[in-house]
RNA sequence: GUCCUCGUAGCUCAACUGGAUAGAGCGUUGGCCUCCGAAGCCAAAGGUUGCGCGUUCAAAUCGCGCCGAGGGCACCA
């Protein structure tokens, strides 16, 4: 919030468009907050710092720095130059108790989104790897529905193509009806699936897949079928589109768009040709705002083709933001194990809850950026699955929740009281929180929030440490730390609740 | 071969998208319970950010070239 507010102040200096920085300083030497307006002035300028801190050479950085610093002071903050003509910004005890006082809301936003995530087919049970994505897109979508917007989480099924087909050649192998061949699935749920049609155990998976879901609290809102928009025509829809825009080559009877088939020779649709169909249903004819799409690693260069090609439907490319997962590599004994749901090797999400527990599950891959090639060994997990970050915020919660049953609590408690740099910090750690879910909303970079929640819970833990909050000699003060801890409390169980994480009051 | 992504402490990962002295957890070493919850706290050790040029006042971050890892390059999905 404060950073926002020193922003618009900067903003009135500068002219449109100036790019600067306003950033948390992580020293706190450099104050609560800090710009770089200065330095990109003095450029502008054309006045370069002769030498690396800005003292030589006048009417450098360091210069405007300063000239700014006078006309910035406020009574919120208090603003220093420091360096080669960094502003620094201190805000003041009176600005925080204020805002701690007052109900803590978010920038309310009120887009219609789509968010399709893991989307697995239905010839197998979920993976380890669906979970990342499965989690990932479960709390993004809690969090962008914290700050207003609509969204639609969506699960796109596969249920017509080819793999499908495999999948029923795959149960008449394991039934001894056919020789068996290397691309058919081999785990044991094909076995269970004998004497089913190939729709009947796409049917059963999909069950099996849902219950996993629920399970690991991943919630859709819409089952999106591929063979239901087939059989309403719109691929052919969108290949007439296409052949109006006399894009499409004939090739060998097969029909292309540049190097890709999107008709096969044998008439089928591509996968492409369905993908940009489904894209379109959403973009043009649901017509949501934005369409956010989470796809893994090994599908990047499909959807890259589908964002680069959805121009050709006039759709403003802000609208459809890709997010691509980096594979989870699986580790043991310090050697990799493949994993391949149709060599029928792979760690499935069930397994792996009831092994670490759904809170340190979600914990685990929330906290990883999505570009992140991660290593992950079950047995070593299993191991750490009690020394997880997220007991330490969880404990923190209950913590809390316990001084809270024991200590007086008073609606007009004097927050004047406050004054401890460990009641301070917590304070604008608390406060923090709407500027962490801002930066959310616009990159969609999740791990940001578990990374906040245990810094949260460190300089509550840090705080404890140091002050009593039940002081029977001295109730006011009492009152005062009280409503900090409250403060404290309801923040933890906001953000473990949008990660999809119990915030228990006894452990 | 080519394109995409990644390479940061012994291990698993951060670093607010170009800012100031690169930070956490786990592991290791040494200290803390008459005290609102010790699933905790304090302290120490641990780094040429894969390597080399370059751009910049400023590079883990941007560009180029190597090295290494994962993935994509089918009329598979």
């Amino acid at each position: 919030m404060f950073r926002e507010a020193i922003r618009k102040e900067l903003n009135k200096i500068v002219s449109e468009g100036t790019v600067f920085s306003v950033e948390r300083s992580e020293n706190p030497e450099h104050g609560d907050y800090s710009s770089n307006i200065a330095l990109v002035l003095a450029k502008k300028m054309e006045n370069p710092p002769a030498s690396p801190d800005g003292t030589v050479g006048a009417g450098g950085p360091r210069k405007v720095a300063e000239d700014l610093k006078v006309r910035l002071q406020n009574k919120n903050w208090r603003a220093e130059t420091a360096g080669p003509g960094f502003l620094n910004f201190w805000i003041q005890k009176e600005a925080l108790l204020n805002a701690l006082g007052k109900k803590i809301s978010f920038k309310t936003l009120t887009k219609n989104i789509n968010l399709e995530f893991v989307s697995a087919n239905p010839t197998g049970p979920l993976t380890m790897a669906n979970g990342r994505g499965g989690f990932y897109g479960d709390a993004l979508a809690n969090i962008l529905e914290a700050v207003g917007h609509k969204v639609t989480r969506e699960y796109y099924i596969n249920d017509a193509g080819n793999q499908i087909h495999i999948l029923y050649e795959s149960i008449l192998a394991a039934e001894g009806k056919m020789p068996d061949k290397e691309e058919y699935y081999k785990g044991d749920y094909i076995k269970k699936l004998k004497g089913k049609s190939a729709q009947q155990a796409a049917a059963v998976l999909l069950k099996e897949i849902k219950l996993s879901l629920q399970k690991a609290g991943i919630k859709f809102d819409v089952w999106f079928s591929e063979a239901s928009m087939r059989k309403k025509g719109e691929l052919k829809e969108t290949l007439e589109f296409l052949n109006g825009k006399k894009i499409l080559k004939e090739k060998e009877g097969a029909l292309w768009w540049n190097e890709r088939v999107v008709v096969k020779s044998n008439g089928e649709p591509t996968y492409f040709l369905s993908d940009l169909a489904y894209h379109r249903n959403k973009l043009v004819k649901r017509r949501f705002d934005v369409v956010v799409t989470i796809v893994g690693a090994d599908h990047h260069a499909e959807i890259k083709q589908v964002e680069e090609k959805m121009k050709i439907f006039g759709i403003d490319q802000n609208r459809l933001k890709i997010i691509i997962m980096q594979l989870v590599r699986l580790v043991s004994q310090g050697k990799e194990v493949k994993m391949s749901k149709r060599a029928g090797e792979f760690v499935i999400l069930d397994d792996l809850i009831k092994t670490v527990g759904l809170d340190a599950a979600r914990w685990f891959f929330l906290e990883r950026s999505p570009d992140t090639h991660m290593d992950f060994d079950l047995d070593l997990a299993k191991e750490r699955s009690k020394k997880n970050p997220v007991y330490y915020v969880q404990y923190a919660h209950a913590r809390a929740c316990s001084i809270l049953k024991k200590a007086k609590q008073s609606r007009n408690a004097n927050l004047n009281l406050l004054a401890q740099p460990a009641e301070l910090n917590l304070i604008k750690k608390i406060l923090q929180l709407t500027e962490i879910i801002e930066d959310i909303t616009n990159d969609y970079q999740v791990h940001r929030l578990p990374r906040y929640a245990y810094e949260l819970a460190k300089i509550f833990t840090d705080f404890y440490e140091k002050h009593h909050v039940i002081d029977p000699e001295n109730q006011d003060l009492t009152f005062a730390r009280a409503t900090l801890v409250f403060a404290t409390q309801k923040t933890l169980k906001q953000v473990l609740g949008l990660m999809g994480i119990a915030a228990p009051e006894k452990m």
